[in-house]
DNA sequence: GGACTTACTTTTGGTGCGAAACAATTGCTG
DNA sequence: CAGCAATTGTTTCGCACCAAAAGTAAGTCC
């Protein structure tokens, strides 16, 4: 397999805000590049050229349908060639590794799936390196890889704990570069789900952007300024000290009434259990409390307000433009979704700007595409810092 | 009284950082400010030349015990001429006129306070014209005025809603501009107080930074970036809708168990009201707390659980550097600072940064300083907008 | 008093940008 | 179809700003 260069030709200041603003905000003629960047049009012909004549943007011809047709020269709307490189992205669970293949846009062009034996790390790395070497036979020009998974990451390189791998201080990073020749980047799943959603996804353009995600767990992740605040109980138990209610379910996850205790699958089917003594997943359960049945009714009440709640306090103390919910666990809002409306309504101000949220469901493959976010914010921003 | 000119001089942006560096965090020497602004040492030669010739700045004899005797060349630090101009700050409430004098640094040279009588727009106008031409006669060079008001104000101009002044859209900035000569900046007091305390107070050169007051009412203000971020709902009643603990109590001015209900000084005393049928201030009660008084201690227990609530989940979602709590309900501190400590610790991660939590009591001339801090922003920055 | 250290200044050259004139390409009008 | 208006993109020029390097100033240390 080739080895991809680690990052894009040295770019300028202003050469890399165009590069990315094209990245991210697809096509863009000089004109309107000049206007989002607050740069005059002279500017965008000099930082336009090279980046034109390095084949990393190209002009592409106005789609067949000129759409309005205005008077004057027409554009000549810029692109990268989105497929000039690939991805790898990786989420690690605890019996899956999930890959996905993207473009430079984070399209996924491929999936490959395999279970995980072992938690040896060198053996997961020889694992990691055996489908990178599967998945590089059918898309060549792989540039980097992304590793997403659940624990606490160190310097984007150094996986310093992980509960259900039992990992400690794992160069995980470096590891997987000896077997691939690629440039790895690793990071805590939730965080790079949050970076792929401020770069492509719900978050793309904004100042303030929280990510809160529902599944297993309860993910946290804020993005200011368009960067994303690092925190130091990241993806260690986030949401199980936090306190909604205080008379709420106590379950073995989470402290009483914690987000955790009323709000992950676990501890919502830990509550049905533990009343009823019958075992459901989370859709039956779910499915249940839509048809009336009283008991996961009760549960999944108590779920969207303790949500509702959560949600409230964000937007009055964070102000963020928008919301993401995202995870296994958002099926919430499809049954009680009114119920979580009615209670951020119940605990915002009247006069506060209403509350712009998103729901997402999120299967492992979109986890793993986050991962592979994290390699092309490296080869298009130089280092493995966001 | 003399017209004070509107801005400083025209200031390239580097030269108004430097000034604005120099303001803010005192005597610095040009190789400190270099290493503090990422710029060369030539470029400060250049960039403070201008800033000394006109006056703005002027370099200080090292103070006479030169403290640490370093090697080499000794520096010579740079300061601003605090008080070649001197600034109003106003506060004005239901009942009285607060004012000070302060130097360009927001020291409080003068103050001057004065009952108000009247709400009539123009005449509350007039007072603060009398007020201003009377501290012009001692503080000549004024360069402006700043003033802070309980309500909401559009524009930084116009106040377009104040309940206690009964006012709707009035243009107070051109109102005071018209009889005093000077430029007048109008703003929220909670907004004036936060912008003064980034400024030139607890959140100075700090990124994420909130303050929280405790009061007749309950403030807030969030910094992002070393900027304000404006909120629709401001100081219209603010956490009248947040609902800190379900099942706490019902007052008069805030829904069951909000903040306003549960930590203002108005319902804390209606509480006690309403419990012993007897009247006590805000002191007493809290001193009757620490006595021991079953009543009043029940009621300030109640009133620390929901602000060491209140701070962990600002903590847990906003993660700032610093809280700063204000306002002339922070007694409650004193009293019960055991008990919301325990419980900022309870609602927090026990890995999460430690919550640095900065105590200010403010008088009503530390929100008249606040006023003033806008009217020097405006001098130096240019401009009404933050 | 000479060596050394640190602070500041001067000089030089490069970079990045905007302004303005110019070229290109279309639609519209008569 | 010629001419004009509108719009996009290019070229040229000059300015503002900055870093690097070399030089100067002013002190301490031995």
């Amino acid at each position: 397999m080739t080895a991809g260069i680690a990052s894009w030709l040295p770019l300028s200041t202003g050469e890399r805000s165009v590069a990315i603003e094209v990245l991210v905000h697809g096509p863009l003629s000089r004109t309107e590049l000049a206007r989002r960047l607050g740069l005059s049009a002279g500017s965008l012909t000099r930082l336009t050229k090279p980046l034109i004549e390095s084949g990393l943007l190209v002009e592409v011809a106005e789609a067949g349908v000129s759409a309005e047709a205005r008077q004057g020269r027409p554009s000549t709307p810029l692109d990268v060639v989105a497929d000039s490189r690939y991805f790898l992205g990786f989420k690690v669970t605890e019996d899956m590794v999930y890959a996905v293949v993207t473009t430079l846009r984070s399209h996924i062009v491929a999936r490959h799936d395999r279970p995980l034996t072992t938690h040896d790390p060198a053996e997961v790395a020889d694992v990691l390196g055996e489908m990178t070497a599967a998945l590089a036979r059918d898309h060549p020009r792989l540039a980097g890889i992304g590793i997403g998974i659940g624990g606490f990451v160190q310097d984007r390189a150094v996986v310093g704990e992980s509960p259900f791998l039992l990992w400690r201080d794992v160069p995980l990073a470096e590891l997987v570069e000896r077997r691939t020749g690629l440039p790895v980047v690793v990071e805590n799943d939730v965080a790079a789900l949050v970076e792929s959603e401020t770069w492509f996804g719900a978050g793309r353009g904004l100042d303030r952007f929280v990510v809160l995600t529902i599944g297993a767990g309860v993910g946290y992740g804020l993005v200011l300024g368009g960067k994303r605040v690092p925190f130091a109980e990241e993806d260690r138990g986030f949401g199980r000290h936090w306190i909604v209610d205080p008379n709420g379910p106590l379950t073995p996850e989470g402290r009483r009434g914690s987000a955790v205790s009323l709000l992950t699958i676990p501890s919502i089917r830990y509550q049905i259990h533990a009343a009823t003594g019958r075992d459901h997943t989370y859709e039956e359960i779910l499915a249940l409390a839509a048809a009336g049945d009283p008991m996961p009714a009760r549960v999944v009440d108590e779920a969207a307000r303790a949500l509702g709640a959560l949600l409230a306090q964000i937007s009055n103390f964070v102000m963020p433009q928008k919301i993401l919910l995202a995870g296994e666990g958002v099926g919430l809002m499809d049954v009680a979704g009114k119920t979580v409306e009615e209670t951020v309504r119940d605990n915002r101000h009247p006069l506060a700007a209403p509350l712009d949220l998103e729901t997402k469901v999120s299967d492992f493959h979109d986890w793993a595409r986050g991962a592979a976010v994290l390699a092309i914010q490296v080869l298009v921003l130089g280092s493995a810092e966001g």
